[in-house]
DNA sequence: TTTCTGATGTGAAAAAATTGACACTCTTTT
DNA sequence: AAAAGAGTGTCAATTTTTTCACATCAGAAA
């Protein structure tokens, strides 16, 4: 069940940027720190900063700042990395094999378990060590594996009915690639990565600002 | 010069989604389309949606609505498609190779001319007909063949020098994949992909719908 | 201990974005 | 040709987001 008192998007959308600072703070063994100097390295203003974390409770000290170790690991908690989820991808491509290389990911606590295509000439390729299976075989293994975050790096044709069968077998998380919009029941999460829209947005200002 | 008539960048951003579903319409040989019809494809409002065209001049007709084609000109022309780019990319790993293998990006007037990476063992090699370059001679190739967007698809650590080394070759429009912020000019524009943000926003929400 | 400094948390003001409402005009129908 | 219908453009109201300002309290200094 969703909470009642809901924190804006606006406000979620800021709170990665804080917790990539803080990592990077805590890398440095800096313990310490001022809305004022994250207003610095993030670019949103010293008030914005204590508002957002206001929405949270209040983790600073009056007189002291924010102990950087603390702010972490709440913010850690607010986005979920605190628990680990377990990932599939739909779409053995360029894309679905770049994001199943990437370590990064990994290190946040999202595990990739499968790569899933149709094509026979991928099927039982190995990326890393995930392997890709037949797209027949997916809802077995969601439900032995407990899969949590459904990815989706096919064309844009077959975006929806890789949700129908995320959907399905239960999982609440998308992770979209596909240049589409997807319908889902209320209860599942869709988070879209809009690869033409930002390139779109990138030449719009390109544009902007020769005129 | 930019203009003084800023759009307000949440606009510019809704702008994509617009172009999409146009584009579609046009594929489907629909010639009319009313704010509400609209309203109903992308899940904005249809107030929102006329405010938002009125940014650029009214294109619509009362009582009819406004025609498909002439919209969707419009909007090309606004997000500046109606011209072609040079682009390269700088880290020609898993990412930065399926950027270059995307054909929509391609379609849709973005051509990426090479690959640039400073591992010799990926150097020589070709994505499709593009071919992965030395880094090292980076700095003639941009000269020698009008390249307007710089890609950065490296690791964090080396995404500001490669920035640095757009800026210094006049390159007004960098994309970022990678998660750093970068600090360029005032007349040069980043466009930022942030994947790692785009998870974190998901688990949050993940994590937000099961409490 | 007491004073001083610094930075939070928060309420209020300002700015920006969204929504609502409708006059007006173009299209369509009769 | 006239009447009816439809939907834009736009002004105003509302809501949301951001910024401002400061009382308050913790820590540092004296």
């Amino acid at each position: 069940m969703a909470k009642d008192n809901q924190v804006s998007i606006t406000v979620v959308r800021r709170l990665p940027k804080y917790y990539r600072y803080l990592t990077e703070l805590k890398e440095k063994g800096i313990s310490r720190i001022s809305s004022q100097e994250l207003s610095v390295l993030t670019g949103f203003t010293a008030s914005q900063i204590r508002q957002d974390f206001n929405n949270f409770g209040g983790f600073g000290q009056q007189g002291y700042g924010y102990n950087v170790e603390d702010l972490h690991r709440e913010l850690k908690k607010i986005l979920g990395l605190d628990s680990n989820y377990n990932a599939v991808i739909v779409g053995a491509g360029n894309l679905g094999q770049a994001i199943a290389n990437y370590k990064g990911f990994e290190d946040a606590g999202f595990k990739v378990l499968s790569l899933f295509d149709r094509n026979p000439r991928v099927i039982g390729l190995k990326i890393r060590d995930i392997e890709i299976r037949d797209i027949e075989t997916i809802d077995s293994f969601i439900k032995e594996n407990n899969v949590q975050i459904g990815i989706i790096t096919t064309p844009k044709e077959s975006a929806q009915s890789v949700a129908d069968i995320y959907v399905k077998n239960g999982i609440k998380g998308i992770w979209n690639f596909a240049p589409t919009d997807l319908v889902v029941p209320d209860n599942v999460v869709v988070e879209h990565v809009r690869l033409n829209e930002s390139l779109f947005v990138l030449s719009y200002f390109l544009r902007a600002m020769n005129e």
